[in-house]
DNA sequence: CTGCCGCCTCCCGCAGCGTGAGGGTCAAGC
DNA sequence: GCTTGACCCTCACGCTGCGGGAGGCGGCAG
């Protein structure tokens, strides 16, 4: 029985072009051609191509199909199980997408736009890497860039949970301590603009009371972190270098 | 604030690359050039980068990110819906692609080679389209074909899968009848071939004595019918035909 | 003989960059 | 002032898996 590309493909449910592909790639070579130059598909043509659909429906690239149908000793349960874990693998992304956007919709109908802080939550855009980027950047190579950097090589990610909740209730504190109207440079704040310099030597590297004023201005000066600040509560970039300042005046 | 290609690339955690193919296509260009035709990015841009990445990572293709973040009457949300809904799909399908993978490997580990039966059963490949090309290759613009397009076209899936499990319930009461060793001429068989050109015509198209036995000639003729039965049970395409043609003499 | 359909071979196009080639630029050190 | 090395620039082809069209034969019915 001898078919036409035409036919073959109606029959495959593929196109002429993904024949004509296939043998253009040697993947599907017809059997045979008319004097006139026309493929002349086979049965066992057929078969190889039902095979072939069968493992692009799996998932497997052209090359590798090739490759399980033309090597007898390859072995086909192998391919399975690296097919099934790429495909897992792949899930697994998919799904990590669609709860991002989940939260993502859910920000929305609240009517609460994303803000920076959220993206960097979601995708640690803000993580330690880009921190450490970051710090280079203004910093260069640095004896507390190297502490840092040391330091988060060795985190785990309970410990890296745990530096957020950390930051977090300091944040929360410091939010509050604003909302009581008590000032920048008073007791309070130098106490919590100190405990930020403790946690950061504890956390990351030793951060001393001129380099804390440092920080303390970039935190004003760069939007990015300002904005960071900015959305824990808003003036709190500001609230927090005078602080900062205030503190480093009143221990030197 | 101005940085170079490089700096922004390894603070974005994208390549150099990315970066120009971004000012290529227009989705980010660096808010100036130096004299020496080095791009610089500013804080701004960063922040646009940012974005960027964001949507990248929830899955958006570029040309709609650049809508997103370029229209402002674009409606955000409508994209994250219709994102998700996507992404949902393409996680079902590739879930799908896992099952088959892990039936493949079952039926290898239990030394099994998967037969063509079980590759039409997990993909379809022998489904009502294939079978109407199959009849318009065979029969051209005929009557019966036009029947059996119009009703599948109508079809819903669940009429899909009573039909596929009304088939394969007389496929094992036919290979049960020969296994019993009735004869394919006898009463039983006749009686279960009637049954199929009433299945035929039921679902498909009126199906007339002559035609019945027509079938019942391509079923012997093409390997692929024939393999098709004959995964059902050895044998049975051979019988089949014969039962078909006995019941068309006794009923003429 | 004329249509018309199907077949043929190029060949460009798609997304999102990777990866050179071939060549300027900038800061540092000698 | 000159070299070195790290960066930067602009082409431009490559990858995947075909889609789609141009321009031109082949085959068969009327």
């Amino acid at each position: 029985m001898a078919y036409t590309v035409g036919q073959v493909a109606r029959a495959a449910r593929v196109t002429v072009r993904t024949l004509h592909h296939y043998d253009e790639i040697g993947l599907l070579r017809p059997s045979g051609r008319t004097p006139a130059g026309y493929r002349r598909y086979d049965d066992r043509d057929l078969d190889r191509l039902q095979l072939i659909r069968y493992y692009r429906e799996l998932g497997f690239p052209l090359d590798e199909i090739a490759e399980i149908l033309d090597d007898p000793t390859s072995d086909p349960a192998a391919h399975l199980r690296r097919q099934h874990e790429l495909l897992s693998g792949r899930i697994g992304k998919l799904q990590e997408m669609v709860a991002a956007i989940e939260h993502a919709m859910e920000a929305r109908t609240l009517g609460i736009q994303l803000t920076p802080e959220e993206r960097f939550e979601v995708f640690g855009d803000f993580d330690p890497d880009e921190h450490a980027d970051e710090v280079e950047r203004r910093w260069g190579e640095t004896e507390a860039y190297r502490q840092s950097q040391e330091r988060a090589s060795r985190y785990s990610k309970e410990d890296w949970l745990r530096n957020k909740e950390v930051n977090e209730d300091w944040g929360r504190r410091f939010a509050a301590l604003m909302d009581s109207g008590a000032p920048a440079d008073g007791p309070e704040a130098m106490a919590l603009a100190e405990e930020h310099r403790q946690l950061i030597t504890e956390w990351w590297y030793d951060c001393p009371l001129e380099m804390h004023t440092g920080l303390a201005d970039m935190y004003v000066a760069d939007p990015r972190f300002t904005a960071y600040f900015e959305t824990i509560r808003p003036g709190m970039a500001a609230y927090l270098n005078e602080a900062i300042h205030a503190n480093a005046i009143s221990r030197a």
